[in-house]
DNA sequence: ATAAAAACTGACCAGATGGTAAAGATAATG
DNA sequence: CATTATCTTTACCATCTGGTCAGTTTTTAT
């Protein structure tokens, strides 16, 4: 058998498979949820026969839990990139625009966790107290000290980084909103609509009530 | 029978039932997904048996619609309520409020919203593509208006509301997350924080970039 | 009180769905 | 080439779930 039974050699064709099976499995369970997919739409998708599907993974848990997985490092990784020695408001804009850009080139992914963080995250809380939790607080310490040395205007850094995850969020899971309520005409630039305004947002709420003149160098 | 065929009597009975069938499936819809939920799940919150479910409602997808009818006009409520006559950033800044109070009362209702568009809205696209387009337009013309007479920044309308939309929505779409990553002591008041976090966030991105000074009356 | 209407129930279906078993087909290996 | 290990399929099963039905109980109206 072909069970994820960890110490075994993997083959070419797993690979691909698990490959292919992983692809139409996001699509599925994004657009439907956990349980409006069922392993024949995913089989479907996958143009392979549904024992096939089992053959490669135990249940339709096993793959819903190993999409997650792989989510959730490509998830942590923009906030990760927040650097305590970079300009703090470019830090802040720069993370903005990573996770709007993650909103548009991974729309699938990011409804995938929407779906599981509405449904109460059954299968993730443990990753949102743990490795979520702990990034988060060093990100808040960060944005305090930034605030504390007079760098950006004071505010709470829960809800700036809150509503940073809610905005960028909001591009891909309601997007169907979105189409729906737009002008036609500004739909294919409503990313970079987007980007400019949100640029405009935290640099406005960030900026120090007293700007201070830097010296040239 | 008791369907819903419009031109009949209600009965006290059938009153009350209703309402009680409706709250139990709006908790179940609203925690598991329409797929996830099953009769039975409403049947057992509501102290029913199935049948008797049915007796009510002619099948689950007459329960849901219900649900969505009555939650559209909730929604669109604090929307309708921007004043043309107010004062622009204070018209903005409570309708903020106002939303982020319906995540904080209704977030069963915001969840089930959340979750009907996630699945690309099979159900409500024509209240999106009608109703809630409508409404937009003319919000986002009386925006560009105030801009267009320098009482608020310049700012893209459509991004200033899906930015309200999304972050509202997050207190309630997304608690769990907030639950898990938040400082425990800060959890009390998240909401009355986010309130303070969003009338600065707001006020600092719309006031107009030179103040001009109005007469004392 | 009694008949009619409304409300309710237990038993039951049919189809969908997650999953299994066993045998056949294909690929890898000595 | 032969043998083994991997891969795939056909035919199933058990359970869940939306929904029905025939009949019983309760409420309402006369």
């Amino acid at each position: 058998m072909a069970r994820s039974n960890s110490t075994k050699k993997i083959t070419r064709i797993q690979r691909e498979k698990i490959g292919i099976i992983l692809d139409a499995a996001l699509d599925v369970f994004s657009n439907h949820g956990f349980r409006g997919a069922t392993i024949d739409m995913i089989a479907d998708k996958a143009h392979l026969s549904k024992p096939n599907i089992l053959y490669y993974f135990d249940s339709k848990d096993k793959i819903h839990e190993m999409l997650l997985s792989n989510l959730l490092e490509t998830w942590l990784e923009p906030l990760k990139q927040i650097s305590s020695t970079g300009e703090p408001i470019s830090e802040i804009c720069c993370y903005v625009e990573r996770k709007l850009e993650m909103a548009r080139d991974f729309p699938q992914e990011s409804r995938l966790f929407a779906n599981e963080i509405l449904q109460g995250a059954p299968r993730i809380f443990h990753a949102l107290n743990g490795p979520l939790k702990k990034l988060t607080d060093e990100k808040v310490a960060l944005i305090n000290s930034w605030a504390d040395n007079g760098k950006i205007n004071s505010v709470d850094p829960y809800h700036l980084i809150f509503s940073i995850w809610a905005i960028t969020q909001h591009y891909a899971d309601f997007d169907v909103q979105i189409l729906a309520v737009m002008e036609k005409n500004k739909i294919p630039n409503r990313f970079s609509d987007a980007n400019k305004y949100l640029e405009e947002l935290f640099t406005r709420l960030l900026e120090p009530k007293v700007k201070l003149k830097e010296p040239l160098p």
